[in-house]
DNA sequence: GTAGGGTTAG
């Protein structure tokens, strides 16, 4: 308008400036006040509410406030956008006193009124709820029972507030309800975990052939997140697509989610594939499905598709892409996306450093994962976790529990369930059994009832120590539910200790509530094997044979130069794999030489020693050992990740490795990591 | 002609 020379005249102004309001464009909005001026209309209401509204939705409240003030006539859509203005700033008090003022003044609110302020309401804390109850009184004084968009409001208010019956009572109350009326209460049941109801809902709406829109559906899928049945995600998909909503890009989005938090992959993906102009959400739900059902290869193989596109990755995206990356454990490519990270300014973010501290520690670099927690400003309950998870599960017992201890004392913040669980778990890895127990009563103090993982790590805890029947009487006073799955901790606690009795009769429990997990039988049968009774071990394979159970073949894998190499059990096809076992007969002829001498334990009955020797030779970590030792320079630390625990004799040889080779070696297993150093390890043989 | 209701990713 100003470009063309098209003059505005009071009836264009307003619309100019809502398209400035719409586009948050400020400098725009003041130029158009400028010719306001220029063209004498400063003293139009019409404007003059116009620019209010302008100014606020463009986060310039004072200036609203300003205009607002200095007008000499205002009408109720004036005091309706100042008060609105307000409600945006969650400065809900300052809008109730304009509603003060307006009642002294004698002007009646409008419905508009009680709109805007009771979704400041919802907005605001939850004194507010209040606030929104008054509201709600003051429209029935006024009569305004039957405005539709105020109704609405008042329910969508008691929503937020969690008041799901007082919404539904509303809702039955109501003469006219509209689809907005619908949505509002389906989301309120999923809001409040009850899909079931929302579904109920969703029915009759659909009896009552009210017109479904988007955002129904949109409601709906989250709904279908939660329950996380595909089948009932892939029938609400059918329906989408029967009424045409399917290509409304939220609706994509939430398909996508919706499938990848079910599982369906496959599904998510073909949605995905279909999307032509993809927004960061969709990627990130994709990017984020392949990550929390353990496809983290395919998850950074989609991080890497989409640096490629226009594109780009937000906070979200990359503390999902994260996680990703500490569940592959690869240390180079974390390295490489904090380095992204750090070029396109998205440091700052607390999500992307937590992210950052879980990655780090799930790589073994502890010392990264402190830098970047030192770095953090404002860190909150999570990042307090992630950091004392990180310290668990590398065996450093006493500094987890300082950081808890300066957590709370310099911090003052209050610790919750998620972080009792690494508490208890770093009293678990270090063999704190009195702090431990003392923490699990703490926590109790606090409130906090205790949840199935704080149950296992005290059973852990105990039992790893050595107290095993205060384990088996601790279990006993469990809750019935807990009950079936501590016997695992204390059945592993029992094979580490050889008490052969108490093992039998866990093991017998377990089988007894048909928990008939693989570890369970094996753990027995290496029991056996520990005090020579090959008979019994033999039946427990067989048992585990006839139910069709398969032992999880052990794997290891080490990143060199980028790259990640996997090893399975025995692996010949490395491409350099000759060289891996000819280093192999170097390093075990030097182990001997150091007075090493192979556990044969747990090697197969039915072998004879050699034989056995040669079994445990080759599993999965003493090649990737192998591999690293012969790929790398000198005195650099060797990262190897397994997905099983390490057995007793793998962990006495890597003992014997670090002090023969001088290197470093960081050991994650199925637990925890094992940092090996001058012939010792960092768990001091405690795991 | 100005205000005002339901929305997806960790």
């Amino acid at each position: 308008m100003l470009k063309s020379g098209v003059h505005g005249n009071n009836f264009t102004f307003p619309l100019v400036l809502k398209a400035c309001a719409k586009l948050g464009s400020i400098r725009d909005g003041t130029k158009i006040h400028t010719h306001v001026f220029l063209m004498g209309f400063q003293g139009d209401v019409f404007v003059q509410t116009a620019l209010i509204d302008m100014y606020s939705k463009c986060s310039n409240l004072s200036s609203s406030r300003h205009l607002f003030d200095e007008m000499p006539i205002r009408s109720v859509v004036s005091w309706n956008s100042m008060i609105s203005a307000y409600c945006k700033d969650f400065q809900i008090d300052e809008s109730f006193g304009l509603l003060k003022q307006m009642r002294f003044l004698d002007l009646e609110p409008s419905s508009s009124t009680l709109v805007s302020i009771v979704s400041g309401c919802s907005g605001s804390g939850f004194g507010a709820l209040w606030h929104g109850l008054s509201i709600h009184c003051y429209g029935i004084k006024l009569g305004l029972t039957s405005d539709l968009l105020l109704s609405n409001s008042i329910m969508s208010m008691y929503i937020q507030f969690d008041q799901i019956d007082a919404a539904r009572a509303l809702f039955y109350s109501m003469a006219e309800k509209s689809t907005i009326s619908w949505t509002a209460i389906i989301g309120g049941f999923i809001k409040i975990g009850d899909v079931g109801e929302a579904f109920n809902l969703f029915n009759q709406m659909r009896q009552e052939q009210i017109s479904l829109d988007s955002i129904v559906f949109i409601n709906l899928s989250s709904g279908c997140t939660q329950v996380g049945r595909v089948f009932v995600a892939s029938s609400l998909h059918g329906l989408i697509v029967k009424s045409g909503c399917d290509c409304d890009e939220p609706v994509e989005n939430s398909l996508v989610s919706m499938y990848s938090k079910c599982g369906d992959l496959v599904s998510a993906r073909k949605i995905f594939d279909l999307v032509h102009e993809k927004s960061t959400f969709l990627w990130t739900a994709m990017i984020s499905g392949y990550t929390h059902f353990g496809y983290p290869n395919e998850a950074l193989n989609l991080f890497k598709i989409l640096l490629n596109t226009s594109s780009r990755p937000n906070e979200v995206t990359l503390a999902t892409v994260l996680s990703a990356c500490a569940d592959l454990g690869s240390l180079s490519l974390g390295r490489e996306i904090e380095e992204y990270i750090r070029m396109n300014g998205l440091d700052s973010d607390l999500r992307v450093q937590t992210s950052l501290v879980h990655m780090y520690c799930k790589c073994g670099s502890i010392e990264r994962a402190k830098e970047v927690f030192d770095r953090a400003c404002n860190r909150d309950l999570t990042m307090w976790s992630s950091m004392i998870n990180g310290y668990a599960i590398h065996g450093m017992g006493e500094e987890a529990l300082n950081l808890f201890v300066k957590m709370q004392r310099q911090e003052g913040i209050k610790p919750d369930s998620v972080v009792y669980t690494g508490v208890l778990s770093a009293c678990s890895h270090s063999g704190f059994v009195e702090e431990g127990m003392k923490f699990f009563e703490c926590m109790q103090r606090d409130g906090i009832v205790p949840s199935v993982e704080h149950y296992l790590c005290l059973v852990d805890l105990l039992g790893r120590a050595g107290y095993l029947k205060l384990a088996l009487n601790t279990i006993e006073e469990m809750p019935e539910p807990v009950q079936a799955q501590a016997w695992v901790p204390l059945l592993s606690a029992c094979r580490k200790h050889r008490d052969i009795e108490l093992g039998e009769f866990v093991a017998k429990r377990l089988f007894d509530l048909e928990s008939h997990g693989t570890s369970n039988y094996i753990l027995m049968a290496n029991m056996y094997i520990s005090i020579g009774r090959w008979k019994d071990a033999a039946t427990m394979r067989r048992l585990m044979n006839d139910k069709g159970l398969v032992k999880e073949p052990g794997w290891s894998q080490i990143e060199v130069n980028g790259s990640i190499h996997v090893f399975l059990v025995g692996d010949q096809s490395h491409h350099r794999s000759v060289e891996i076992y000819e280093k192999l007969d170097v390093l075990n002829a030097k182990l001997r030489e150091a007075g090493y001498v192979a556990e044969t334990e747990m090697a197969m009955h039915d072998l004879e020693k050699e034989e056995r020797e040669e079994a445990l030779r080759v599993h999965s970590e003493r090649l990737a050992i192998a591999f690293g030792l012969l790929s790398t320079e000198p005195g650099t630390t060797l990262r190897i990740i397994k997905n099983l625990r390490t057995c007793n004799d793998c962990h006495s040889a890597f003992k014997f490795i670090s002090k023969i080779t001088s290197r470093h070696l960081i050991v994650r297993d199925g637990h925890r990591f094992h940092h090996f150093e001058s012939g010792s390890c960092s768990c001091r043989d405690f795991w």
